[in-house]
DNA sequence: ATCTCTGCAAAGGATTTGCATTGCC
DNA sequence: GGCAATGCAAATCCTTTGCAGAGAT
């Protein structure tokens, strides 16, 4: 019974990490393994506001220069995704085993909602085509207002 | 023979400006039509440096702060859009009469190409449907590498 | 004449960079 | 032990803000 099931997700990236960081020469810090969890253990987007506070939360302390290299490099190994709704400060996802999925900002709130589609993926294999290129991930977002409650 | 024709994009633009800056009691300025004249003039995106560096090869001079200025009025009124591919500067580009299309950048050199699919207009309708908003407009983005040519 | 908008310069906030030290390999 | 990664702090880049003077209404 040591077969991984689906939703032993923790241990599944990190073994995606771990070989990531082997193949490219790069050290197994705890620093890494720790911001790693974090981000799979946080629901939704995140910036790296955020990231910092929970991290600092555990018995680690680690820098923001270290938490941007990380982010880099999990960027690199598709475990997180990226998304710029605002213009000043990314924010974040995990996207292993994770549907993509688009988001919709409200222009007065400024509140992100998430929603799916599932045609979206049929675009993207289409562009791949046309374009010629391998896409790695996507970002749909859709900018509008709220409709104030009927009537 | 006054009649306005679809290739007489500036002057309408221009109008629609003009009916915003009245209806909500900002100053026609010149450097605001300077502004937009040089945005409807750029074709594909753009940054701030750019347009700055663009306005500033005319006759008259303006700041930044002023640039920052407009493009919110811009933005307000639909005439330009606003893009977020990488984390520091934003990119616009104009947006009147144009078709709304998508993009791939390409995650190696950050270049950015354009491409457009109708199904995205359905998956707006869908998602207005769905969580009762009114869209002004998306952007949808694709990141991903291109493919080495062939052999 | 009034009061908004401009240009300038300084402030602000997110991210990057340089460097001494730590600690993984 | 060697060298990459960390933490710290300063630097950088884009954007915003404050203010005095210019100019639209």
């Amino acid at each position: 019974m040591n077969e991984l099931n689906d939703d032993d997700i923790p241990a599944k990236v990190k073994a995606i990490f771990t070989e990531y960081l082997k193949k490219h020469n790069l050290r197994k810090t705890p620093e890494r393994y720790v911001i790693l969890d974090t981000v799979y253990s946080i629901d939704g987007h995140f910036d790296v506001e955020t990231l910092y506070n929970k991290v600092n939360g555990s018995k680690y302390r680690i820098c923001r220069a270290t938490l941007y290299n990380t982010i880099e490099l999990l960027l690199d190994c598709n475990l997180i995704i990226e998304h710029a709704f605002g213009k000043r400060k990314s924010q974040y996802e995990h996207s292993y085993k994770c549907k993509q999925h688009g988001h919709f900002v409200d222009l007065g709130s400024g509140e992100v909602t998430e929603y799916s589609d599932s045609r979206i993926q049929q675009i993207q294999k289409s562009v791949e085509e046309a374009l010629g290129v391998e896409i790695s991930y996507h970002s749909l977002t859709f900018y509008g207002y709220k409709k104030r409650n009927n009537i």
